[in-house]
DNA sequence: AGTTCCATGTCGCGG
DNA sequence: CCGCGACGTGGAACT
């Protein structure tokens, strides 16, 4: 990784314009080519950059990254303050806990937390516009198509209005009504919802977790 | 600005649990308070950080940055290859060109570029799945929603669905039509709006800015 | 503060 | 390579 402290300026021609007017900065560039250019505040995003795959071409303080999409990111550095190039090997990379997936898990194994009553039929149950997260029957023996998302938004209610489409149209398994769970439901997600007389239900993730180190513990 | 290239661990604890394994790193801190690690690779994204506000604890090789909402970042640093500070001063800013609010304001002063006849009833036009862009009337008198993209996607068509089943619903106004405008219509947009009815329009950023500063030199 | 939508979103997966 | 969906999305604008 290189790291310069310079003045410049900078000007992005692509996806939009950009002017960057001359100030003091940080210019990070990395091992994969990537260029980032930061100013000393405004959380982590850089004010500029260039992703990898890229070109850059250096000629006396005049940078130019170009990448295969026809962008251009271009730097003019009139002074460098402090300029330094480090080795610092392969990272052993993040590894996450508490995402979807684990959260589409738990229900699964607990599904009477969504809806007394409800038992799984089968998780990622296949439609011809993608599979549902949990295929379930109700107390009354009817199907219950489930969505699970961390955040309830709009987008949400599309695709499980998607598959209900479809399921219904299935004589085995009609009438599928559908339930969108998440940790948190967005207000016009849950209006788009009840209109569609989809139901809507938050879950804890938390409580979730206890409910699963209980039933553990009775085993 | 706060810069280290240093080998550490780094364990976050909020909205999910992640934990990075120790290797160098480059870690980040800015004026602002906000602290990022970075690898040597992978974009201009962190691979872990805590914006603005926070609290930073420092204690002999580990660092607790804590934040309102109550998560918190954990460096645990063991080796210090390099440490420097630097004031880079105010920055003044990224000015940015070419984003939908503009084409939107563009578009809003002559619609007829949209279609002939065309003119506006009223910007961010509120339904009640959210505000529509542009409501217009045609040459008929008929109501027209437009939405405005910058590139024109599936969302996009979708999103105008939504509002144009509202929309239709108050006897006022309809019957109601939809027009998607873009710089730039994705295929399987184009065909799924061509499917429910909705017009596609691709207009040329240049052109319309080309246009409005023709409208100035005529005052 | 809460809520909404835009973004040079980025990133990863699957076709 | 494109499409789709998740993201600790982040960030700004508006209520």
């Amino acid at each position: 990784m290189r790291i310069l402290v310079a003045d410049c300026s900078v000007e992005y021609e692509g996806r939009l314009s950009a002017y960057l007017p001359p100030a003091t900065r940080l210019i990070m560039v990395k091992a994969d080519g990537c260029v980032a250019v930061h100013a000393d505040g405004g959380a982590y995003k850089p004010l500029n950059w260039m992703n990898a795959p890229n070109h850059l071409e250096e000629e006396d303080g005049r940078w130019v990254v170009t990448n295969p999409r026809g962008e251009r990111l271009t730097i003019s550095i009139s002074h460098v303050h402090f300029e330094s190039e480090m080795s610092m090997g392969e990272d052993p990379g993040l590894q996450k806990d508490g995402v979807e997936s684990e959260l589409q898990r738990l229900l699964a194994e607990t599904p009477e937390v969504i809806e007394a009553g409800l038992s799984l039929v089968r998780r990622e149950f296949p439609t011809p516009v993608g599979p549902v997260d949990l295929l379930c029957r109700d107390g009354e023996g009817d199907t219950v198509a489930v969505e699970v998302k961390r955040r309830g938004d709009i987008d949400g209610v599309e695709q499980l209005t998607r598959y209900l489409e479809f399921l219904n149209r299935d004589e085995h398994l009609a009438p599928v009504r559908g339930v969108l769970v998440a940790q948190e439901i967005k207000p016009q997600a849950r209006t788009l919802a009840v209109d569609r007389a989809i139901g809507c239900v938050e879950v804890d993730y938390d409580v979730l977790r206890g409910l699963e180190s209980a039933t553990l513990r009775l085993f």
